[in-house]
DNA sequence: CCATTTTTTCGTCGCCACGACGATAAACAC
DNA sequence: GTGTTTATCGTCGTGGCGACGAAAAAATGG
């Protein structure tokens, strides 16, 4: 192999959550050159015993401090432009992570601070490398993603009421959406949700009807995004 | 750099065409070991200095012999397990390419002789490498695309009539629809064709009006596959 | 030339999903 | 108790879609 040109492989990861009804996106300070103090998406380089989805899941891990594997993850693109990263030839292979909202405080293993921060502050060219372009392509992803796949239970923890899942849809896609269209139209899709049969207590207003994710992986008919 | 682990990385093109109502692959027999004599995806080690758009591009333009870009070229997936290739670690960027029937021989620049494969003749185990589940992912991503994108009319020529589109989606998904229904929803649906002013000549029938490709990336309201 | 066939294109009808609401139920706050 | 908040159930009109019928415009076969 020592004829063919020489890469260095990383995994980077736009993971997202929804935390007071905002969409985070969590980022690291990057403690050494290149972009030193910068924010920047977790990841690392993949082993060279290890394969791509396991760079993945073991970076999310170590970043978030969570073993076991919540919520979702999944392929998003490869970026290797040749100037992308100052120290050499960088191919990095991007993994979109929808999480729920963890108590679990981020402190990180490793010696970057990571932390969540609302999409809504980011602004472009804040991020190093060409991590702005793949956090754009990340977040399009899934607001797309929203519409046709019931991934939105991935932002909520294992039971959760409609309201909340209403609400992962309107912060996602900066909508309001009608309460008793969205509730028809949740619990008539079959395999989306599926009742617990317990509710909510102690909460403002009527209890809601608890419910854990369904079996479908794809949503027909799709949940259309309001204009468009 | 030379503290992290060392990579090669390569391209491969899943490449589809529709001709004589069949959905057709492009694939090369490989000429030089691992796999010799074996079918594989046409592809190329990426460029020490080439983006990996460009690479595709140019392995594409290789192998079709097409200098001007026509049809639909995206990025599929990353794929990297560690045993995938036995001369060693190589991660490669596959990349869906959707072409109309080319007069064009596909006579290959390079050595290996490269050939249109109706998918239907394909047989798990056939291709090298990881190309069938490759392939497999290329196949689910083109028939899901045809639903909500307009990139059908990337397999037609610059002009072509509803019934042409209508057999592209009948080839692909390998159902029949309704002419009439589709010519509603074709016509009526914004940006997705548009009437050059002339019609066919000496075909069978009644001379259908001739489109071109509309302005719109994205169907709304998609077009639905039957049953599912 | 005329009937037949083939294919395109325009309509019609019924159903169902969805948007826009109104109304009711079930908890808490006071 | 009253008022507030939120969840859940209905209703009604519109629009898209599946299942057809029918007309238009050519080639084909006598």
């Amino acid at each position: 192999m020592a004829e063919y040109p020489s890469f260095a492989v990383t995994v980077d990861l736009v993971v997202l959550t929804v935390r007071a009804d905002a969409l985070h996106l969590l980022l690291v300070r990057r403690g050494v050159p290149p972009y030193e103090g910068c924010w920047a998406l977790p990841g690392g380089f993949v082993g060279i015993d290890e394969d791509l989805p396991d760079a993945a899941v073991r970076e999310l891990a170590e970043e978030t401090g969570l073993p076991e594997p919540v919520g979702h993850l999944e392929q998003l693109g490869t970026y290797g432009r040749p100037d992308r990263d100052p120290r050499g030839r960088v191919v990095t292979v991007a993994w979109l992570a929808l999480l729920p909202d963890l108590p679990t405080p981020v402190a990180g293993s490793d010696a970057a601070s990571a932390d969540w921060v609302p999409v809504s502050r980011l602004t472009p060219g804040q991020l190093a490398f060409d991590h702005d372009r793949i956090v754009a392509d990340g977040l399009e992803r899934a607001r797309a993603k929203l519409e046709y796949t019931p991934l939105a239970a991935a932002f909520c923890p294992a039971e959760f009421t409609v309201a909340q899942l209403r609400a992962v849809y309107e912060t996602v896609w900066g909508t309001r959406l009608d309460p008793r269209n969205f509730h028809r139209k949740v619990t008539g899709t079959p395999g989306f949700v599926e009742p617990v049969g317990r509710s909510t207590e102690g909460e403002r207003g009527r209890p809601a009807q608890l419910f854990g994710r369904g079996p479908a992986t794809l949503l027909h008919p799709p949940m259309l995004r309001p204009d468009r």
